[in-house]
DNA sequence: GTGTGTGAAATTCTTCACAGCG
DNA sequence: CGCTGTGAAGAATTTCACACAC
């Protein structure tokens, strides 16, 4: 008689390598929901995203729902299967500290609002700024952060500021419950327990990074 | 009689997490460099980037130059070490293509001019917004981007475009000779041959990535 | 004592390989 | 067959631990 004793898989926590993966994946399922196409393989979304199918179905083995052999994964139920699993159903409030050119192009990002992300404060420094900005947004002066986050139930920040300033928008953001900061300014940020989630960006950082790549192997 | 044999360390091809660490070392070490300290400890290079002390020592490792036991590193010094391996010292030639928010943006991003990278070119298909355009940045049309980056002897390139040119915007540059890309559109991209590297970097994902992070140790 | 250099251990992540399903 | 699921092997990184230098 044989037992059919389901031995429960790769349940540990999702490393981060995999989560990121599957968020590239989840925004190309969206792409591909619009076309015909309604089911996908592994090796397909592997070269999309650039990696091996193998990484593609020990990724979404993390999630516990299963392909069907032979054919590959249902489009829409895989995405919603990643957005269940992510929260990515339920919308997310940020905003943006720091006004200047760059705060103000991510501002009017459109693509980040039909995305669950909705941007509902920006801050500056300068009340000159505040008051020439044109924008649907509500503007607010940086000495209000905390309040306006945690009034706003804002959970996710884009810092955009000075580097001198950085760091404490960033404590500021925080005291105010936000979880998620991304930081453009070339200061690295560093989350102070483990509740808090920050990505440093720094472009230049990112310029070095890839010269430091080509011009080793030129070696 | 004991023979010195001094075994060639972990002279393998350097990590990409360790290049990381390095370029933002590299930093680092700039800004301490003008204040008045001249040494610093792998302790503190590691808080300082949010790594462990033993992960520093191993990245300053492959660079082949010791630090002084019991003092540190001098600052100069490893920071003149890096630029030599990395080539930091070379002047690199930039373009920005797609001169909406974004890319005009970056193309006034000032802090880039001081970091031996230079912007010598900015590309937009619209005639429109290349007239009006204020910069001192020479701007182009599209269809010379194979052209100019050539000419001008441009390595690295930014994409700011919208999605659909991306891809296209992406094979010129290649074909003109570019080594590195950073990619803010929301399609992937893939270097097709090792000698060029793409980092692709999405906010949506960004935001998507800090968000799943914080959902999933919610649970 | 403080701090580096580095093999070795531990960990994390990726790739392989192959059984089993449609 | 083609394609998924997954343990096991393998590779890449990080962390440890301790000898040695200042």
């Amino acid at each position: 008689m044989k037992i059919s004793l389901k031995k429960s898989p790769d349940r540990g926590p999702i490393p981060k390598p995999t989560i990121s993966r599957l968020c590239k994946i989840y925004r190309m399922l969206e792409d591909i929901e619009k076309d015909d196409q309604d089911t996908i393989s592994s090796k397909e979304i592997g070269k999309r995203i650039g990696a091996g199918s193998h990484t593609i179905r020990k990724d979404i083995g993390y999630l516990g729902e299963k392909g069907t052999s032979g054919a590959g994964y249902n489009v829409s139920k895989l995405r919603a299967q990643i957005a269940e699993r992510f929260g990515f159903d339920i919308e997310k409030r940020a905003c943006i500290v720091g006004l200047g050119r760059l705060g103000t192009a991510i501002m009017n990002y459109e693509k980040i609002l039909n995305q669950n992300f909705r941007i509902v404060a920006g801050f500056d420094s300068s009340i000159n700024k505040l008051e020439t900005i044109r924008t649907d947004i509500p503007v607010y002066p940086t000495y209000e952060i905390s309040d306006v986050v945690k009034r706003e139930n804002i959970k996710l920040a884009v810092i955009t500021t000075p580097v001198d300033a950085a760091e404490k928008v960033c404590r500021h953001l925080i005291d105010g419950g936000v979880q998620g900061i991304i930081n453009f300014s070339p200061k690295i940020l560093h989350p102070p327990s483990d509740m808090v989630h920050i990505n440093n960006i720094d472009l230049v950082d990112e310029f070095r990074f890839l010269s430091a790549q080509y011009t080793l192997d030129q070696k």
